[in-house]
DNA sequence: CATGAATGAGACTTCATTCAT
DNA sequence: GATGAATGAAGTCTCATTCAT
């Protein structure tokens, strides 16, 4: 078995458990045990088990931003865009939903060694600034009113993440509707009240 | 000193150590070192260190409502009174950095014995339905479009962890500004097209 | 209420506590409330937990002696003596389960601040001598075969501890028919093949 | 050093603390320090402290049965058993006096969750019908006399263990002579009057 | 590479005992 | 005398990490 693949297998572990049972009681033993493999192998392949931790978090982000990607259509129409993003999200978390929740845990909990959190809204700051461009664009092509675009990006992740998290925590929620409602919210918070004329 | 002030006393430590290092790292000694008092103290108060940082929690919700409370007029418009609400909660969060940080901590992570979250989004109920009912009083009264109601409570409760949050992590912010921001974007949201003549 | 009886109360609590829960798990704290007195009173009446232990067994081995003194008859031939003795006991035991429960665990539990037994065989040897001047009478009065006597009241004695331990473990047993049963074992053991003629 | 062997080793410090100290002071540390291990260890090898404490009682008592098995006749009778049966335990204490004394404690000071006693009777009743059944075999082929054989089995069970402890706690006593002295004691105590012919 | 026995620091918790009130 | 808040030592147990095999 390649060491790529040993790595993912741990990872996987790791984020299996941390969804399960939470940050504080994801042993490594526990983490060992759910990837099938002895204990002290950890140390082979991650040098610290905040390494681990971390890893996994780093895994998880990469591959949510490289699907996301392949669906999305960045030259379709803003408004175009947040509906198709945020279906498709909602769809991802329910069939990730241990990773989605392993990452949240783990951004959450994870500190350093002086005790400062792990992952900061730095972190976020591509993500967000990724966002703000696809509202400044926009507002540039008239889709969009004027409005903050910082804030706007970070109150939409916010939505995002209560949506998830809201799903996760009520099975029989419907996530398609939710995600259109929330569609129509998001949307017309930054709607311009006279759409360009080849708007959909 | 009183029992009911020796048990603050004790809840303001741990609201402290968590908020500076986590859930994870505030150890009972570390919070009876923080409050001036001996170890053994906090078993003569609490039965768990999950009932100290449940109690916590409790404390904090339960002021922030009081204080709240006091400042909404309930009966001026619901346009108003979310934008009083936001500003009035985005200073309360600079006032009390400790407590909301303690307190999102300690929500998040807080497991019961058989590893489940002590604290669920079944304890959010209550503020969602409040919100939700403030929305219908929107609608009824004209100032608001139709909307599901309660993904925009959903939604507006991460708007506002968000805000805290982003607020909590980039110090330089403006706060009043990304207050006034958020209240426009949450009006733009859910506002009827043509208002009642009597709105601001 | 008098210091006599302050003591006769906490030793009755201890007993009773003792008994349920055992030794390990009798603390002070708990002795203090199931005697209904506040924890720090211990220590106006007893200068140790330990002191409080031998003062509990120490009332109970003297009640116990004194009110199996009043019951014997030390002018009886001594098979009549016994046959008495076993019944009177067996019936006490029932009586007085809280007692004989818990004298048995604290003189099997209790040690000194080096580690030894705190009460230890020497502790039986008064009862010891008296139940041997019992067989010694019986063996010169004819009553009785020759035998060690020194074995046979030890022997004796784990009879009778068996007898009770037994009925306490096994409610359902008839103590009569068990204290009985034991008698005939006795004296059977002890008894001459010729008894005096006097003998009932 | 294999697994088996690790466990040996731990309850067989265990077993030597518990005899030296008393169960109560039979700390983790002190038995990880007695078998010259780290403490930490004994948690690798017993769930729990009072897995280990049972597991050395049920050690001791499978190679006391086992040793014991190895030198009965079961074949030769019963009052020859009885004989033989008394001088090999009373030998057998002498030489595992450790052993003896920390099953001693433990059986009677260990306690289960609840507080019960996590050895109780029930856990004899095997020993008793194997005497009982010694008992009866001897009645029916005319050694015995009639008796009830539940309490004898019990009553013998008490000689048995008093013999024992009076032995450590009498150094100085012969052991051999005690010995002997119960064995006159317990037949009298069973034996018919007119014995089968073939009778030793 | 892989294993899992072994370690040791540190966590939570209990409890006898003291002492100001 | 009586209370119970407060202390501090000691106990059980968990777990990240190391290392001989």
């Amino acid at each position: 078995m390649g060491v790529a693949e040993r790595r993912a297998q741990i990872v996987r572990a790791a984020l299996a458990v941390v969804a399960e049972r939470g940050c504080a009681r994801a042993s490594a033993s526990a983490i060992a045990a759910a990837a099938g493999v002895s204990k002290g192998l950890l140390w082979h392949y991650f040098t610290d088990k905040d390494d681990l931790m971390k890893q996994a978090v780093i895994a998880t982000v990469e591959r949510l931003g490289r699907e996301l990607a392949e669906q999305i259509d960045v030259t379709a129409p803003p408004p175009d865009i947040i509906r198709a993003g945020i279906r498709w999200i909602a769809r991802w978390s329910i069939d990730h939903r241990n990773e989605f929740r392993a990452m949240d845990q783990i951004t959450r909990v994870l500190r350093d060694t002086e005790g400062r959190p792990a992952f900061s809204l730095a972190d976020y700051e591509p993500t967000y600034q990724q966002q703000e461009a696809l509202f400044r664009r926009g507002q540039e092509l008239g889709y969009f009113r004027p409005f903050d675009t910082r804030v706007m990006a970070v109150t939409y992740q916010g939505a995002i993440d209560m949506m998830l998290s809201y799903v996760d925590g009520h099975p029989d929620t419907d996530v398609e509707q939710y995600a259109d409602a929330l569609v129509d919210i998001i949307l017309a918070a930054v709607s311009a009240p006279t759409p360009p004329a080849t708007r959909k």
